[in-house]
DNA sequence: CGTCCACTTGACAATCGTCAATAGCAGTGG
DNA sequence: CCACTGCTATTGACGATTGTCAAGTGGACG
């Protein structure tokens, strides 16, 4: 299989572009090819490995940050009870665009990336996934993009179904969950922005502030920012390449404005950082 | 004042990047940098020429595209009763980025341009309005960007605090509220893809085929895709400049893909349209 | 008729992508 | 223990897509 998998990237690199020629981009370009987007091994083991405890919300470290923030208590404990906790390893593949989406959740611990693929190779990021998140405010019956752990995930997770009806029962958790879809919607309205009229070293600039923002919410604000992404998945975020990437963080480096670290980087000099991701 | 404006962008220029020299960013930088954003002169005037006339829904075009589509009997009523309707000429500015958002509001007719600036001038366009689509979706207090008419516009608008209440107060219209702006985040991510990881041939190709679908949902199909916006907003839109707009689309024309009329472009070779911008 | 603006086209430049080589590190297995 | 493998990151040389600058056309409108 191995030697099909090369022989499709060798075809398709002849017929266009291929951008990414590492295992995640064969394995895509394969079931794009082949039209067949069934669960891989490794999901299939997570799901396995992932037996749907009860909610422990009592002890969840995210409720503040989350839909379950603005619930009354008689809410919270409906809540609670038509939902299960999954986890699931780095590198695990959570879901893929273009499949049936069954369940809608909640982001515990860990961080995720969320990508969409071309026909061709090509990927976008299309965000990260921090814990409080929330996966499914879309509320479609099919997945619009892939989502895979950056690191050991924990996720609260509710059928699909069983969610919309409860939702649509409780309207303070609609609120919430509205809320937290015109949050998302300003934040790609914002990353347009940054896709469509930035340069490079601004692309880098306003993902770190980014980043140090979302996790201000979470941890308190700090100069140290931890990345648990490749330089790959952060390209394909802000549409640049690994190389692009890793240039703009040398030369943000060498210019004493950010130090890196083994898990990220840490800000030095952050009103430049700032100036330089202006909204 | 017009020696005022060209001094600023001669200055601004020598220090950074103008990329938009026109009269719209001429204003634009002016507000920006002197930090003025009150209601232009164009907007008063529009302001004074709308008085908010009662609505009329029952002859509304496009109430079954709109948040009015889901809505029983009474709740349609009490909508109503809440609502004004207004008009803008062509060019008029809705609101700016920035200010305060006292209305959301419903495209009844025409079409609008939504833009986001940058301090030195670079303008983001995050989305065109068409007729059935709502604004302020995101209900915050201040808005995010610019609205301004690319046709004669109506309206019909609502308080944002009055229509806040009564979607608390009838879940069935939250629910097509939320559906809207699951709609409009799924649209931006896919924006995201176009703006991040596409070549300019292939945004051009996307947006056209974007474009007729929406109309689609209005008059139903059509080669002809009209374009109310000019190839600047285009270019704004697709992280692109004016010039390569009008290169790639002239190319397109060369190549028998598209035919170029006054009022926008009729698309003759769809299917090789839609290979190019495939999802 | 003249002005303004949108659009087009050409020549040239620069940013960023492509290709290639290398270093470092973690995991694996003899 | 250490060679081996595979992946991530970095850096350099080169190239191509797209941006920049400039000039000119044509239509709308006063």
């Amino acid at each position: 299989m191995s030697g099909i998998k090369f022989g499709m990237i060798a075809a398709a690199k002849r017929a266009g572009r291929i951008y990414i020629l590492d295992s995640l981009a064969e394995k895509a370009l394969f079931d794009t090819v082949f039209g067949r987007l069934e669960a891989s091994p490794r999901t299939m083991a997570c799901a396995q490995k992932a037996p749907g405890l009860a909610l422990e919300c009592h002890d969840c470290e995210i409720k503040g940050l989350s839909i379950c923030d603005a619930l009354e208590p008689d809410e919270f404990d409906q809540l609670e009870r038509i939902g299960r906790t999954a986890s699931y390893p780095a590198k695990a593949t959570l879901f893929e665009q273009g499949r049936d989406a069954p369940f809608v959740s909640n982001l515990t611990s860990g961080a995720l990336r969320l990508s969409k693929l071309l026909p061709d190779g090509r990927r976008q990021v299309v965000g990260f996934t921090l814990p409080g998140d929330f996966l499914g405010l879309a509320m479609q019956p099919t997945h619009m993009y892939t989502a895979d752990a950056l690191t050991p995930v924990k996720i609260c997770q509710f059928s699909r179904h069983g969610f919309s009806d409860l939702i649509d029962r409780k309207p303070r958790l609609m609120r919430a969950v509205m809320n937290m879809a015109s949050r998302e919607l300003t934040l790609a309205q914002d990353q347009m922005v940054v896709l469509g009229r930035r340069t490079a070293e601004e692309k880098i600039a306003s993902f770190l502030i980014g980043m140090r923002n979302r996790y201000a919410r979470i941890h308190g604000s700090s100069v140290h920012v931890p990345l648990p992404m490749t330089r790959l998945d952060i390209g394909d975020f802000l549409g640049l390449t690994v190389e692009t990437v890793s240039r703009m963080m040398t030369r943000l480096a060498r210019e004493k404005a950010i130090v890196i670290v083994p898990d990220g980087v840490r800000l030095l000099d952050v009103p430049r950082l700032e100036l330089l991701a202006e909204m």
